[in-house]
DNA sequence: GGCAAAATATGATAAAAATCATATAGCCAC
DNA sequence: GTGGCTATATGATTTTTATCATATTTTGCC
């Protein structure tokens, strides 16, 4: 059986970190905390299928998921990292739409769940929330944007060594503080980045021989950042 | 001096389109009506440029913008096309960052522009207006990470017959029912296809010696646009 | 532990797209 | 209208990237 520590519990989520649901009303986090169902939810596992109807709103309290599109040839791109703290599923429920990529589980995660209307009461009833919602949407939007000038302008190189530094700001380094804090295949790298897997195999065992990085299996070191920065040709 | 019809007043702009502020309470749209300042923007002016703080919010009443990121080395990408009754420079203010986006007229254009406080009081107090502007985050982001998968996955070809396609959603065609109701110069539409401007001409006259479309100078004919819809390559 | 399947790696080749070059057409100012 | 500038067009070439092919390594599993 799985263990995991057990944070299934609004209030102390708060102190934890910094979701959005932390923002509501004491009164509201109260209603949130006695409705939401909690999950564990493993490795490869689902959390919702592009396509389907959406039901609620989901928060994940311990782990890491990846939010991605199926292509119209069936490749995957993948649009959001997603971890503690983090919420997933409102944008098909804000836009009364279907869910329109599929979450996944990248470890072992525990997720809480939060039912479609309680979310859109709230959400109703609290304007700071709301707020909070919309700064939430307006960040990802920009976001968004900027990986479309990226991936429009951006030769594939620069573009690996941003998405490697964009893994590292999202789930950053484990404790030898060079050790990328997570486990991607080959072609969910490629899958991030938008290219071909060979492509971005190729790119990273050139930034191995040049020392840029250290590549163990799933495990990928940054031994030269500032070098990574360079490569990536980030302005912003 | 230019001249334009005068649609500068909240209420009849109701009637004419379905801007978001259409949907906010009476009393707000009533506030929002005496607060507001018009202008009219020549073709090429800029209503607000990247990097800039933002003062408010801008709502089209008549003619047509652009809205542009500077890509790392300078090129420009156009990530927003905006008609009567779009808002814009709303993702900064409720971000609470600068604008990462510039606004260009391209024709001669009417706009209201309503202060940063007043758009951030009314949206505190009226709960329908939050939601609807949180559906309206919603959908441009949906829209964003749609592109976003099309830039990583598909060819130049078929995503320049997708933005011919969403030129023609966008603005629609002129009374002819064949030409594109607004004029971009090859440039932009390389800069909203994300591709160079000669590969864009050549795909533009490539496309017309198929018979799918007309060119007559920055004039655009569909003539086929199921041959167009079938070029694009679309599933969703 | 050892086998099969999958993932990673790397080379060769093909395809796609950018860049460079140059010609022509359209347009604005005078 | 004319000159000069800019936009469009098109060919030639190079660069980038994807695809195909084939090892090699790793991983899950009985």
């Amino acid at each position: 059986m799985l263990q995991m520590h057990d944070h299934t519990n609004c209030q102390s989520c708060n102190q934890r970190f910094n979701s959005v649901f932390c923002k509501a009303r004491e009164e509201y986090v109260n209603l949130i905390n006695e409705q939401k169902v909690c999950n564990v939810y493993r490795k490869g596992q689902t959390l919702f299928n592009e396509g389907s109807n959406p039901f609620g709103v989901f928060c994940i309290n311990e782990g890491k998921v990846k939010l991605s599109h199926l292509g119209d040839d069936g490749k995957e791109q993948i649009i959001r990292l997603l971890k503690q703290g983090d919420v997933l599923g409102y944008r098909a429920l804000l836009s009364g739409e279907r869910y329109s990529a599929s979450a996944v589980a990248l470890e072992d995660t525990q997720i809480c769940f939060i039912p479609k209307e309680l979310f859109i009461s709230v959400l109703k009833q609290d304007a700071g929330l709301a707020f909070e919602m919309m700064k939430l949407l307006s960040d990802e939007l920009h976001k968004a944007e900027l990986k479309i000038t990226h991936l429009a302008q951006k030769p594939i190189r620069e573009r690996l060594a941003e998405t490697l530094l964009f893994i590292k700001e999202t789930y950053g380094y484990e404790d030898d503080g060079i050790t990328l804090n997570v486990r991607l295949s080959r072609e969910e790298i490629a899958n991030l980045v938008g290219t071909a897997t060979e492509s971005a195999i190729r790119l990273l065992s050139e930034f191995k021989k040049d020392g840029i990085v250290e590549l163990d299996g799933k495990k990928i070191k940054i031994l030269k950042q500032k070098e990574l920065i360079r490569t990536a040709n980030l302005q912003d």
